[in-house]
Parts: structure tokens; sequence; C-alpha cells
DNA sequence: TTATAAACTGAGAATAGTCTCAAAAACCAT
DNA sequence: ATGGTTTTTGAGACTATTCTCAGTTTATAA
């Protein structure tokens, strides 16, 4: 059996799958992941309902790769050797979380999904994996320098990605966005352990 | 044209109304809000399909009620005369979030009906209104004895709001109850602004 | 007991969604 | 051009859900 996948078919049978993916953020966006239809989706992306169980084994799967696509762009900014830097950690932090709500912010699209999958019960949506570990990897140095006083569990952890959500939410309403990181970090550092001075200095200055 | 509705028969109303509530709360407990069915709702109530009809105008419509039933039991917690207590006011804070939490966990399947209303897309659901207002009332009285050091907005009473989501979460895991609320009131005072070290004191005496 | 209103029933109309599949179209090495 | 391969198409099978309605049952005043 011969294959007959050129670079430039692979490239276009890519180029459909992608449009797919676009037309199903825009969706999404618009309806949230429950109520996005496969039907609207494909009508959006302009091409027939059966094209798109060519590329996708079912819905599951084409949310998961909604999820992949957006989180490659976001997460960047959590992936920091915090040991080996040199300035104060929770200034490290809070400017860490600025970038990444700066980054979800970007694309209004992006931030309606986003919101949405904090919306979604059962699992967690692969938009929201990763972020946990390299917090944690964060929050145990702080710790080890005396900077932060709590513990980490479940409880933090959640409670810290509660206030990124609910920043991302008041910058999707219209908010201001420098406003609401500053209060996004003001708060975090709060919970870590860090005074209410001290967190509304790093805050301001971040 | 005469009516015939004595006490009795209005009971009997009542009464299948409310196995329709009944079985509302079990069936979103278990599927949520979106997934859950008129034709399973009815099912577990064992009642015809059209009975529901009869008795509301739409899922919409029920999904209000059961919200209605459930908050009328739980929200007493913060119905208080902040202004005329004698107590700190941070300690009567935590004392209500102790109160709330417990009494939200009274019941498994409330506690799965509330947390799932948080997963809810678009307005506030009937379960979490009402708790902004007596919450307000209370942080702007301990502003004004100079015990809270933070502005009132809706961040603000969001990130309050998903720490209580939160440790309910934590609680329907099977986490220890009085642990979760422990951490649930020592990161509402933080936020707050109340220092790290006294927030613990308060939240362990609670 | 009987006539009437209230409460309930369940078949099925209407709608909407997921997914399959045989056939058509597009593509490409020769 | 040809013939085999990949990609796309859209009709429709299948399932599930909401809601309607004509008719039945139940309760009660008289």
């Amino acid at each position: 059996m011969k294959s007959f996948l050129n670079k430039k078919n692979r490239n276009k049978k890519q180029q459909t799958k992608q449009d797919i993916i676009n037309a199903a953020i825009k969706v999404i966006a618009k309806s949230g992941r429950d109520s996005a239809s496969i039907l609207e989706i494909t009508k959006v992306a302009k091409v027939a309902n059966g094209t798109f169980y060519y590329h996708f084994k079912n819905k599951e799967n084409l949310l998961d790769a909604v999820g992949e696509t957006i989180i490659g762009e976001i997460t960047d900014s959590y992936e920091i050797d915090w040991t080996s830097a040199k300035e104060d950690c929770a200034i490290l932090f809070a400017n860490a979380t600025k970038t990444n709500l700066i980054n979800c912010s970007q694309d209004s699209l992006w931030l309606a999904v986003i919101i949405d999958s904090f919306h979604t019960r059962g699992k967690i949506p692969p938009i929201l994996r990763g972020y946990n570990k390299s917090l944690v990897a964060h929050i145990e140095f702080g710790l080890s320098k005396d900077r932060y006083d709590t513990k980490i569990d479940d409880n933090l952890l959640a409670n810290m990605q509660s206030i990124n959500r609910n920043a991302l939410i008041m910058i999707s309403e219209g908010k201001s966005v420098k406003n609401t990181i500053q209060q996004a970090i003001e708060a975090k550092l709060r919970i870590l352990g860090i005074t209410p001075k001290e967190a509304r200095k790093i805050s301001i200055s971040a």
C-alpha cells in the first residue's frame, strides 16, 4: 500500500483540523463546553458534519485538543526555576501571576474558554493541568526561605486558582486589567502569609 | 366557578410538588444541573412526565425552586445584626462562616447541589444570591472599626465565595470538616487584612 | 350519589444532538 | 490522463430531551 502523504497534503489535513479547533473555540466561548454542539462547530468551520468525525473520535477528543491549543500559549509564565533566581520570591511570584493573567487576557475568545473550563464539573480540564505543579514548587521554595506562612495542600491550591479565575472573570466583564491583576496578586500574597501592608506594596510595584 | 381547594387537597398538591423537588435534588446531585433530565426526575419522583409540567413551567422554573428550597435552610447563619453585637467582629465572622459551612455540609445531597451551582455559567443561581448582601454589611462594619484592611468590590466578594466553595468541595471529597472549615476561616480573614498570626488564632478558636 | 373542579397520566409531536457510512471529490505519483 | 489513496460530504439512523394535550382519575360540595 503506497502512501501519498506528502508535506502539502499533510498540511491541508492539519489545516482542516485546526479550522475545526478554531471554530470550536468560537462556539465554546459563546455557549460553553456543554452546549457547544458539533453541528454548530462544523457550520462555523465551514466543513461537513462528517468531516468532524474524520478528524476527531468524538466531542471529548475535540475538547482536549482545544485545551491543549490554548494551554500551549499561556502556561510559560510559571515555568520558572525559582531556586536559581536572585530576586525576592514573592516579587517573582507577583510577576509570574501578572504575566499569566495578561497572557490569558490577550484573546477574548481564549479568555471565555478558560473561564468556561473552570465551570466544568468532574475531571480537571487540560487547560488547568500543569498549573499546580510549578505553583507548588514555588511555594515550597518560599517556605524554605521563611518568606511565606502557610501549609501546602489542595485547599490552598484551589484558593489560589480561584483567585485567578475570579480575576479573569472580572477582566472578561470589562473591569480594569491592571487593577484586577493587582488585586489578585495582593489576595494571593495575603493567603500565602505576607502581611497586608507588604502584599499591597509588592502588588503595586509588580 | 367554585373552588374545591380545601386544605387537604392543597397539601396533596404541595406534596407532589415537593416530591418532584426532592427527586430533582437527588438527580442534580448525581448528574449536575445541566445533565439532570426531567424524565429522570419524574421517574425518581414516581410521577408521570406530564405531572411535572402541571407543577412547573419548565426546567428553569424547577431549578429556581430547588435553589429556594436549599437556600431557605442554610442562609440563616449570615443573618446577623453585626452592629449591635458586643464581640469582636472577626470572631463573629469566623463563627458565622463555620455555621454556614456546617449547615451546607449537613446533607450530602444539598452539598452536591450547592457545589454544582457554583459550576453554573451565566446568571447567579438563587442558591448564591443573598449571601453577598449580609457579607457586605459585615465587612463594612469591620472596616468602620478599623478591624479589616481591604476595599469592598466584586472581586473581594467573589474571592470570599470561592473560599467557601473550595471548602465545600474538600468536605464533599471526604476531607476533615473541622480542618477544612478552619482553613477557610483563616484564608478569609487573611484576605480581609487580619495578620496571618491572628487569623490562625481566631480560626482555631472558632 | 352526583356533578364539577383539580390533579394526574402517558402517548407522542417537535426538536436537537451524536455518530455512521457509502459515495463523491480532491489529490498525487507515475 | 490514469488509477489508487486520502479527504470530504451529507443523508439518515439512532438516541435523547422538552413539552403538549386529550383523556382519566381523584377529591369534594351539595
